[in-house]
DNA sequence: CTCTGTGAAGTCATTCACAGCG
DNA sequence: CGCTGTGAATGACTTCACAGAG
């Protein structure tokens, strides 16, 4: 085991492997090795070692790893151990919907507020869970008061440097931007971008060249997670 | 100019390199050098004109490229010109919100259909435009009917893959997949993934280890689309 | 014998650096 | 001159292949 710096291809491949452990666990499989778990998930066992290999020896030689004990290292590697509570900025559709998303739970999540700063939204309640939108000048004080320590941006593009700004100002650390825009971080803030313009304009150049599209760079169908192009299955 | 294997890397890129054109054009900016795009946009001047020259000689030598023309070629490219059509599978919070989302139009696309198979959700009208939610099993009829070439999952992650199928089914090519699952596409159809669950736990994992997070690969706090991290930034 | 952990090799992407055009 | 287009150099990530533990 070295510990070195984390790639970030490193740690959307750990949430992965947490995925599929979770799966077995569901399966009541004890008992996996890395080959076992690269053919059932189309990655090469070799990264997945390798990957695991950085944060300490959880295999046991001529057998694999122990399901449940790697499941709950990685759990913890994740940080997904303690719960986070995340502030939404936006009560638009997007917002919105984020704010009743079902999947926050399940990585120990809950979102604890949205914010906006239209007068028209102030007071209302989003989401399934109907949660009221307050003004985002709250922030600051709402971010203290309830331990929020990740913000998600959804807003347009051309408000979301301010937002972000904000954000910062009030000490999160963490953000998840869904705005299409380009946004410049602090030091030691990370920012992590879902550009749906970018996914969408990336399809549409797919179907403008059916002939010769894409190198596949795996060839086996399935290169989500198992290579750089992070996100993005072809074959 | 080669005509080679264009990487998805590369690709996303394009879409960036448009937006910024976009936005230097509503500057009234006439032209534009490859070192002037990398400074606002915190890019590689030698990157950008790598991928533009995988396409053709845009640039003039000692003067730039023109911005309209510029804009104008990558449109092309990436296959903005013509319209997209996309279907929604999965009326919930996300797939309604989607159906409602104001940067679809943008990039030529329109949502023409949204679909489900909750007998509840069948019948309703969601979104910002309210579209009226459909049987999944209409799918291939509207997809003919309505010339639908882009779907977009928005279903719970155990029920993906057999979307997918239906999906692939009707003739569809393209796919963005918000389920939390990996997919496994046929030859020739193109699936990219938006899994916020990654992206939560990377988070996460970064709040996790403030110490030694990650390593920076650029160091100018604007690894967006500059390296393949692939939409995360970090400083 | 099986399977992990890991150095070495291979592949792909980015950045450098410059020849050559306008 | 300045700037593009591109070979060469560098760097990053993945895969191979095997020593060694159990």
């Amino acid at each position: 085991m070295k510990r070195e710096k984390i790639s970030e291809l490193t740690t959307n491949r750990l949430s992965v492997y947490l995925r599929c452990l979770n799966a077995l666990l569901a399966n009541s499989v004890a008992t996996v090795s890395s080959q076992r778990l690269a053919e059932d998930f189309n990655l090469n066992s070799a990264q997945i070692r390798k990957d695991l290999a950085q944060f300490g020896e959880f295999g046991v030689r001529g057998v694999g790893y122990d399901v449940r004990a790697l499941r709950d290292h990685l759990t913890v590697i994740l940080g997904l151990d303690r719960p986070h509570r995340a502030a939404i900025i936006g009560a638009g559709n997007l917002g919105s919907a984020l704010a009743g998303y079902y999947g926050w739970s399940a990585s120990n999540f809950s979102v604890v507020g949205v914010f906006d700063t239209d007068p028209d939204k102030i007071g209302l309640h989003v989401g399934a869970n109907a949660i009221l939108v307050q003004p985002l000048e709250n922030l600051s004080r709402v971010v203290e008061e309830e331990m929020i320590d990740v913000a998600v941006i959804a807003v347009p593009g051309a408000a979301a440097q301010s937002v972000l700004n904000t954000v910062m100002d009030a000490g999160i650390k963490a953000v998840l931007n869904f705005a299409p825009a380009r946004l410049y971080p602090r030091f030691g803030v990370k920012i992590k971008t879902v550009d749906l313009t970018v996914s969408l304009e990336t399809l549409s150049f797919f179907l403008a060249r059916p002939a010769a599209p894409y190198v596949n760079q795996t060839g086996n169908g399935l290169a989500t997670y198992s290579n750089k192009t992070n996100g993005d299955e072809h074959s």
